[in-house]
DNA sequence: CGCACCATGTAAGCAGTTACATGATTCG
DNA sequence: CGAATCATGTAACTGCTTACATGGTGCG
């Protein structure tokens, strides 16, 4: 799964800017799917080029002028296409599991710091998805699915953080 | 966090060849962490360049030679000076969650086979996750940690899927 | 007056994946 | 006898990140 073909699904929403994906990008699926700028604007002139999309320019009075992308037929039938091609994974890459694991090499005030990080970046990502969910009416029954998804897990391991940090910071600062 | 830094963090644990690294990446890694012999072994001899590691060639009978990689000195205070500076990032990249917020585009069997695979692949991690606490009778705290949170997080996935999954059923099949 | 927002792009570089190449041993 | 395990590596490719480049508007 790439950065076009997620372009593809935000436009299935509606029509919008390289700019607007990006705010689509970070509001609603930066829990599972990270990209900027750099990304998107190349996957966009490539989707035109091959049909995917359609793009006009709108001149806008006291903002610079924007591209607005429209998805085709065959940019839908591409989309539908690759959704069915695709396993389902599910990856993390976790910078945070790596410190908590090597722990012990690392003064305990900095495991602290790096607990309580883990908590407010948790915290921002239930902000932001409850703010989707305000927000969204009624939108596709899979993305309040997703949406629950994401809110449970981000739950459960704020729970389990705040629940265990003591016995970890005590079972650390015995050893050293 | 680069593979370069994980090697270090494998070989803070004990000295280890290059396919035996792999396998701890596989067992205790793989929920946060994932990465194949391509990277591994450039990164070995990388560290090797750099003097964070020592190399000593093993010959063994009725199997093939190996080289088991030590870490030096300079390695661990590398490995301890790139933890001190690593912000405790956390990203999800998911196919998964992709396929469900688009799960509206596609057939309610198909959605009911991610839905499927999905907890396949979670029971996968939980009984990798049970077995090496139970192998590694008394390791690092983080360690424990480190699983704890992961079992946690991985349980909660699933029982959400499983309370929730006819639900999105339902309403997918309405609609089409 | 400085910062954030709106708006689009390019180019260099890096990290990691995938595929290829080789070959003995062991187990079912 | 075929598949999995043990064992190491290279090379091409891909996909994304980061930094650069530009510039008007609105707010505190």
């Amino acid at each position: 799964m790439d950065v076009k073909t997620l372009c593809l699904g935000v436009l299935s929403m509606g029509d919008a800017s390289g700019y607007e994906i990006k705010k689509v990008f970070e509001d609603s699926f930066s829990h599972f799917y990270v990209a900027g700028f750099g990304s998107i604007y190349p996957a966009l002139a490539e989707l035109t080029r091959l049909g995917h999309v359609t793009c006009s320019n709108i001149e806008q009075e006291k903002r610079p002028a924007k591209k607005v992308y429209h998805l085709t037929d065959a940019g839908l039938q591409a989309f539908r296409q690759t959704l069915s091609g695709t396993h389902p994974h599910h990856r993390v890459r976790s910078d945070f599991m790596v410190l908590v694991v090597f722990a012990h090499l690392l003064p305990p005030q900095r495991v602290e710091q790096i607990l309580a990080t883990r908590l407010e970046d948790i915290e921002r990502q239930l902000k932001l998805i409850d703010h989707c969910v305000s927000e969204n009416g009624q939108s596709a029954p899979g993305t309040a699915f997703a949406a629950g998804f994401a809110r449970t897990v981000l739950l459960a391991g704020r729970d389990y953080i705040e629940a265990q940090r003591g016995e970890l910071l005590k079972a650390l600062r015995e050893k050293s």
